[in-house]
DNA sequence: CCTAACCTTTAAGTTAAGTTTAAGGTCAAG
DNA sequence: CTTGACCTTAAACTTAACTTAAAGGTTAGG
């Protein structure tokens, strides 16, 4: 299978399947006498399988370090060791989401609970060292950090006066 | 005061003060005749409060148009909205992050789960491809995104044969 | 007068995970 | 024999939020 019909496949571009070449995610690979990268079905298998560990929160150096040479050899201690690794990143991050949800919940309903009769500067001071000294309180999780980023949102940015 | 003197009082660092008055979240401030910046007590206020900001998930970019000329003239409508969606964005991410890690939870009881006599290469197969599949279930999110992440676990990499 | 602690600027470096560009070789079809 | 689809490489670019470096001006203290 040349490398564009291993795009098609996986869904991935080409460019994407040769970097994650260089950077030491594939093993490299046979060629043709042209020079031509030849593909065995099973890289099929591999892609897939990094893309899905990426979805899961792991670092292409992280797979890296866990992808065996041979995809057949996992290192069985290693990998459920940084399985549970990463669900507890998750369950950390989980935990400063739910605090940071909480605050800025809070803080809505404080902005909506102005009195009519209080002026704009005067509110916007009280919740100010609300705010501020809301932010003392929580615990400095200081977590590992997880990456679960969807590319979505990029659209809502450049509107200002 | 001086820039190292509001450096230590918020805690960041001068080239961070710097970069943020070079980025357009701080005024430009007066100056002494030699060039020195000089910052009014107020800043203290504004860089915690871009701080408290980031740390509740929002880009400087979305600090900078919610974050008014004049700190005691706040546009409620857009913070209540910029507010709302954030929260919004962040249970997206709770969302994702549960699934994610169901799906860890569960692949670490199906790697324990292997029957002894087993072949490794047999299990992994197996694994793979429930790994594989069960990615599909899952309902392509496609959410906001938020960023929320600590600097921690740096430390842990760089370690291997 | 010299040194150390401040301050200044501009430019380049950092990280992650790719993408884009430039410049070209290969190959099947018409 | 040329057009278009496909492949190759190396190098530069991208984004965010800074940091680091290089090169230098200012000022208080001893």
């Amino acid at each position: 299978m040349n490398i564009g019909e291993l795009a098609k496949r996986t869904g991935l571009t080409h460019s994407r399947i040769r970097f994650y070449e260089s950077a030491g995610l594939l093993k490299t690979v046979e060629r043709r006498p042209n020079g031509y990268r030849i593909y065995p079905a099973e890289a099929v298998l591999v892609l897939d399988l990094i893309a899905t560990a990426q979805k899961a929160g792991f670092s292409l150096d992280e797979i890296r370090t866990l992808l065996p040479p041979d995809l057949a050899q996992w290192q069985h201690g290693a990998l459920i060791e940084a399985l549970r690794r990463k669900v507890a990143d998750i369950a950390a991050l989980e935990v400063r989401l739910a605090q940071s949800k909480a605050q800025l919940v809070a803080l809505i309903a404080d902005i909506e609970a102005k009195p009519e009769d209080v002026a704009c500067a005067d509110n916007a001071r009280r919740i100010l060292s609300r705010m501020l000294g809301k932010e003392m309180e929580s615990p400095t999780m200081e977590a590992g950090d997880v990456k679960l980023l969807g590319k979505a949102s990029r659209r809502r940015s450049a509107r200002a006066s």
